[in-house]
DNA sequence: CGCGACGTTGATTTGCCTCAACGATTGTGG
DNA sequence: CCACAATCGTTGAGGCAAATCAACGTCGCG
């Protein structure tokens, strides 16, 4: 697979045979738009790489309210981490914005892969390193900028998404309600 | 080193000359109460092992108010990830909320000890994935809850520092103002 | 066509902030 | 050991950003 082999060489030198080995470790999935690849008190058994397509993990409050965490295009990794590496029911969903082909790896495989391929752990290290940087910049970004900053931000770091996905969901990325960023951006026009 | 050697073990296994490998790249370093391990503009070339004391972690807005990310107590790691992993000035500061004896690696040794010592890559792989767990749970809190129910959360998860702490500094980590929490604790009594 | 999800707009409410004043506590130098 | 400043916590009045609730137009889709 194309976008693995370059997914992966962003970070870690690898071969084509390494590649066949971790290949090997892997199954094909499709899912449909809006359909679900985990919902919540289910186990994340999984790791998804999304091959075409898009994803996106979020958490429903008690409100009924989604809190979308996680978009991921292709060439990056979604799973509900806490699920995943605890092995217990989690409480994130991930569905599907568009039909969308993944590749699935196991925590069981992936453990497996990183005593068989050492670079495979470091590569898993260095990608973890980097959404845990981008969890805490989030947060910082939340607790510190007005709903108006992060809209900005938003379009700044996911200008393809903005056209792609319903305002309602950029929205729930930014933490305000959809009406709420509606007027911001008619207000917007004016000013 | 007792406590690091105890930190390790509770993910791999590490035999005490292992632990001495380690130890001989780590140098120690100590932090007055309210002096600084780094700010923001600075290049965190360490990761900070703290042995006693407590350090926190905090991010300073455009409007000058502190948002703490990370209290570090005995046997918790701390450092600017960002910084840290990219070797380009970060945007955080860290101090020290009592006097606190410190380890400290750079990335370098880091680096170099993942390869002589593949268990230590691990480790911190682990390390870093639940401190991601535990940054994406945050985020979904500060979406999700009010500032009643994120204090209560805190009061649960850090028991011990509720006494210890300025009160300002706990408003800072649930993203209130001093006065708010003031004003929520004295209806706490009533209700 | 007709239904249901989405986006818009307006009136009203509210959670939390701002600013200001005032004790209480801490710590620091004389 | 005290005087003083500095920081912290408390309380109150008023303000604002964003939520809530509700009505209505629109679009994609079965």
């Amino acid at each position: 697979m194309e976008l693995l082999l370059h997914t992966f060489s962003k970070h870690i030198n690898i071969t084509e045979q390494e590649l066949t080995v971790v290949l090997n470790r892997m199954r094909k999935k499709t899912v449909k738009k809006k359909q679900y690849l985990l919902q919540a008190d289910q186990v994340a058994k999984d790791a998804a790489f999304v091959v075409s397509g898009c994803l996106r993990s979020y958490s429903i409050d008690d409100n009924g309210f989604e809190h979308i965490l996680q978009f991921a295009p292709p060439g990056w990794w979604i799973t509900d981490m806490f699920s995943f590496i605890s092995e217990q029911p989690g409480n994130l969903f991930i569905d599907a914005i568009e039909n969308t082909e993944l590749l699935l790896l196991s925590r069981k495989d992936q453990l497996a892969l990183f005593d068989e391929l050492p670079k495979l752990e470091r590569y898993f290290r260095i990608v973890t390193e980097k959404s845990l940087v981008n969890s805490r910049q989030r947060l910082v970004e939340n607790l510190s900028l007005t709903a108006k900053e992060r809209y900005e931000r938003f379009c700044n770091i996911y200008p393809t998404l903005i056209n792609t996905l319903p305002q309602k969901q950029i929205a729930s990325f930014i933490g305000v309600t959809p009406e709420f960023l509606s007027k911001m951006k008619s207000q917007w026009l004016k000013g």
